[in-house]
DNA sequence: AAATACGCAATGATCGATCATTGAGCAAGT
DNA sequence: ACTTGCTCAATGATCGATCATTGCGTATTT
């Protein structure tokens, strides 16, 4: 059984909004999505309306969809709140994360770091935080989390301000460590350091 | 210009949700739904994804939509997660809240006490918290509390458990206390406050 | 020339119909 | 009686077409 249709489609805006296909203040219209994959309008606009959910592309009645101006602003809004779950969730999570699996995602981040390719290191950060949030046990949290699209914003934030997403893959280790020992400061230790990432 | 359906249809149903004409468990049908207000199918999905974001209702493929059971432990996992929102927003809005409208919707929270009346009184409550988050500034903050739809939840919570939704009203009181001495301790104070409706 | 009103094309919103999947009920086989 | 398929109604997913709104270009007025 093949994915639905939305599904794809998602995918497929998704792709577009990291390539840089759409820019930002774009218009995404419906029915030349629809033509362009030979679908009808429904499912592109089911699609698009998960991604308003990610707060990548706004809409309002009658208007259409249209991808967000982000500024740096935005970020630091995003990143805000993404350090106040992360926080929430290390220290739901603190004794029960895997550290081999932490330790994994480190690894490959600091592969693909001197391959020196920015982009290439998104999924495995993002891999390691949510990897955080999953051991939280708390599955609206993960789902909230999930749902904001930080895979996204941090290839966005790349694209859209050179940004280079962790100068050091080692900052990953204190954490690490803080886990490891189950340090209760683990929930103001994430919170910096996902905010370091705006700054 | 009238609201698009899918807005009227979205609250059509929030209302059957939280007047119990839908259960936990319940399907909710689209063509049923679409029948009964004489419109076609393609809102009302539109309105059921919506309440999907919220967290109620659930659907999987080909399989349609259904409301969520809720047991009490969800219902923690929800507060876990609204505690961390508000303690961050709180730690934003500090300094910056409108003691004046706090304490107006305190005197509110108060007045439908009196008259005993536990749904009466939620409209405030949230009223109450959203004044803090909105505070904050941070507009993704705001957008992912809103999306949370806490108010319905609030209500779920009455007439599933029949949790009476603050003992005191006056539990409000000490926190615009702390936000008028700009207290830096308002974070914690807030997240235990809304932790304490769990329990 | 500026302001306003009008008309039209583009496009979002909604509709009614059709396709495809699911799950329950029934029947045949063991 | 239990299992395994099969059939079919219910219903979600998708479609193609129509309705309604918006925004822009053009004509008209001042």
């Amino acid at each position: 059984m093949r994915a639905p249709l939305r599904e794809q489609i998602r995918q497929m805006l998704l792709d577009g909004l990291i390539s840089g296909r759409w820019q930002p203040g774009d218009r995404i219209v419906e029915r030349r999505v629809a033509a362009e994959l030979e679908v009808s309008q429904a499912p592109v606009r089911e699609a698009l309306r998960d991604l308003e959910a990610l707060r990548i592309v706004e809409s309002s009645p009658n208007k259409g969809a249209r991808v967000r101006e982000i500024t740096e602003a935005d970020l630091r809004e995003v990143y805000e709140v993404r350090a106040g779950l992360e926080e929430t969730a290390a220290r739901l999570a603190l004794g029960r994360v895997p550290i081999d699996a932490l330790e994994r995602h480190v690894a490959r981040l600091h592969e693909a770091a001197r391959h020196g390719d920015a982009f290439a290191q998104v999924p495995h950060l993002i891999a390691f935080h949510r990897e955080i949030v999953r051991a939280s046990g708390n599955e609206i949290l993960l789902s909230v989390w999930e749902s904001l699209g930080f895979e996204v914003w941090t290839h966005l934030s790349i694209r859209l301000f050179r940004a280079t997403p962790h100068e050091n893959a080692d900052d990953h280790e204190p954490i690490v460590e803080a886990f490891r020992r189950q340090d209760p400061g683990i929930g103001l230790l994430i919170r910096d350091h996902v905010l370091s990432y705006t700054r």
